[in-house]
DNA sequence: TGTACATCAGTGAACGCGCGTTCACTGATGTAC
DNA sequence: TGTACATCAGTGAACGCGCGTTCACTGATGTAC
């Protein structure tokens, strides 16, 4: 068992919580840099002046945002790293994965496709180191597969790179496909990542 | 000659473009859901009220942006389209054109790029919509080449799709590089458009 | 276990400010004769 | 060509409103003895 909190500390962290859950909700709707701290505080039901006991600005809870909606996305990936198989069933079960993880985390995938590019500037940066480290470590578990032998670092990184890229797209797309155009958009994503299976497959011919 | 206009029309226009043009730069550090109509006016020399003789709201100027910034996107696809050459070539070309469209049109690469999966829900679907007619347009190019014989209809949309994407997010990559960084950017782009073409030489394998 | 003091998450009133929108207007441009 | 009237892009004052931020505060929780 963990290092249990005091009930001030605990009190604290469950009101800090709710906040971020309650900005993630209302950014549904609306980007970032539009966000009041009224609002958040008003949906959260707390004065505020309260918002400051956590943040020093919704740009900083932008960034508390990052790392819970990256986060998840990172365990995804570790998921899929670690999963075996022939390379047409880790491919399926890849688009598959993609697939849940857009139902269970709308609002992550959300987040993440829409502040991107964002207008806040911290959120941006943050947003593009851990999608930075997640291209390292695709990478890396590339580098370890016998299919790359013969390949050079820069070229594994370059197909990590495509990879993580085709990923956030495809979550995008299919969080804006209805569910009953959902089998044609996971179709067409398999079939995008089978083309670059294939790019892959014969790039050192 | 085309019509000329009456000078108090021409004039409206020029304050249209303006307010358009004043628009784009401010979009440059913030996002459109963020963007006050006073800011514009201030920044153009109107009185607020003047907002109103061009444009309902704020979203409603974004829609009209996306008609500027996808006109020129465009205006650059329709040039790789009629690329002709090796596919070595093309690709290179390819790349050289869209380097050569960030350096140009930064502020509506930068403002595609955000809005797109942006806080106002109309520019979202003008958008996606453009994108889409891109889309076809590459496809229906693809479809005309030698190199597709025997691809279905759908598999063209896929690798159309595809490109599109590829050629946005490389748009986007070169937005963020700094200029002592290009060469390396613009090989990294090259290599991956390289990795696409041959998944796509080999799909009929 | 009990007491006395310190900490600090959340309160509530207050502030100055810029926002979007309204309205009646002005005066240059356009039009009819 | 000149005159009398219509149009309408842009003005300027005014409005109510919600914003972010400040401040002194309260009272439950934590700590030292």
């Amino acid at each position: 068992m963990s290092h249990t909190l005091g009930v001030r500390q605990a009190q604290k962290q469950k009101t800090r919580q709710a906040l971020l859950d309650a900005a993630l909700e209302l950014l549904e709707n609306q980007s970032l840099s539009s966000l009041g701290l009224r609002e958040v505080t008003r949906a959260v039901g707390v004065t505020p002046t309260a918002f400051y006991r956590h943040f020093d600005s919704t740009a900083d809870l932008g960034v508390a945002l990052v790392e819970e909606a990256l986060g998840s996305l990172h365990a995804m990936i570790t998921t899929l790293l670690n999963t075996t198989g022939s390379n047409e069933e880790r491919l399926g079960r890849t688009v598959e994965l993609i697939a849940r993880h857009v139902r269970t985390h709308p609002s992550h995938v959300r987040f993440v496709a829409r502040e991107r590019h964002g207008g806040v500037q911290r959120v941006r940066e943050a947003i593009g180191g851990q999608l930075a480290r997640f291209t390292e470590e695709v990478a890396e578990a590339l580098a370890a597969d016998p299919e790359s032998a013969g390949w050079s670092r820069d070229d594994l990184r370059m197909l990590a790179w495509h990879h993580v890229q085709l990923m956030l797209t495809t979550a995008c797309v299919f969080l804006e496909t209805a569910q009953e155009d959902m089998d044609a958009a996971v179709d067409l994503a398999t079939r995008q990542l089978r083309l670059v299976q294939l790019g892959r497959k014969h790039w050192l011919d």
